[in-house]
DNA sequence: CCAATGTATCTCAGCGCTAAGGCACATCTG
DNA sequence: CAGATGTGCCTTAGCGCTGAGATACATTGG
């Protein structure tokens, strides 16, 4: 077992103020590193398609859902876990290269269709393949046993957080 | 096993791309959703103390080191993995609200002394218990199993992605 | 000792996001 | 049906960070 920078947090906190007790940090610590390093290591991929990871997940989330490839501004904000504003941002901009359209919702006055242009639908699908490869890169060092632990510990925490009840 | 969003968007992917294996999803998706929520969670505890996410990691990295509780801003950023600038306009408005002292560094002319004011390290030390009962809070649904599998996996990607050589 | 290179910090324009609020339309309730 | 409430989307000010670059000082190698 190999020291790393939150082992050593651990032992100054415990040096410092021995009477707490910092063990989530064991956890906490190690996801917010890890979040970084990954977001940082998929961000030069993106780069390769004028892409960012907020454009792409937009895309993405429209190409996922099956023809028509449309969807509203609500669904894609859920989806994407930011506010209203940020959606309206990244769709300004996607709209603006012609890879997205917006129109009125039939069906409801206040809504909108969201839909991929043929131009949107290319971009995505061919950054795709490289996106993956990028995530099996950064997991390569997992083996399969740990690759499931992780998956299954993650699954719980999530759902103990409600992220699954739509 | 209760199905959750990233179960959800690999599903969507397998009828969408059944050429492809989204599987680095499972760990990625969840990677990030669960960053999101448990830093959503641990900010509104910052907020308490008139503190965010940025300042409380510069004071808890300088109080954790130990007397005389100082610190360079390249160490500090390297602790915080984000640029100098982010950790000079970190410093700027620390050091404005007193928290924080930069004092020119005795033995290198290019470096500073950060140090932490007697009213920093009182306010770490009062946030402190709460940060760690948030933690504690959104951990809550892990069992120590699960919690230990965890660790173990997260340790072993991030020593994979060479964050532990310093 | 000098020149070249490396290191530490700061500056600043630009970017994407949040938070708060506004507007239009939809739905509920008596 | 009218009023109250809820929902969907957009607007905007403000914020923190990045990325590129500047400056000053340190170190290395001839």
């Amino acid at each position: 077992m190999v020291a790393d920078h939150v082992d050593r947090v651990v032992k100054q906190w415990g040096a410092e103020r021995p009477d707490l007790d910092v063990s989530p940090m064991e956890v906490i610590g190690r996801l917010k590193r890890l979040y970084r390093l990954v977001d940082a290591e998929l961000k030069r991929n993106f780069a390769d398609y004028d892409l960012d990871a907020a454009s792409f997940d937009v895309l993405a989330t429209l190409r996922r859902s099956g023809p028509p490839y449309r969807l509203t501004p609500t669904g894609l904000m859920r989806s994407a876990m930011v506010t209203s504003g940020a959606i309206t941002q990244r769709l300004d901009r996607l709209e603006a290269r012609g890879l997205v359209t917006r129109t009125p919702s039939g069906s409801d006055g206040r809504s909108r269709d969201v839909a991929l242009t043929p131009e949107g639908h290319a971009l995505v699908d061919r950054a795709l393949p490289a996106h993956l490869s990028a995530e099996r890169r950064v997991l390569a060092g997992l083996d399969a046993a740990r690759t499931d632990a992780l998956v299954d510990a993650l699954r719980t925490l999530l759902a103990a957080l409600g992220d699954d009840a739509h």
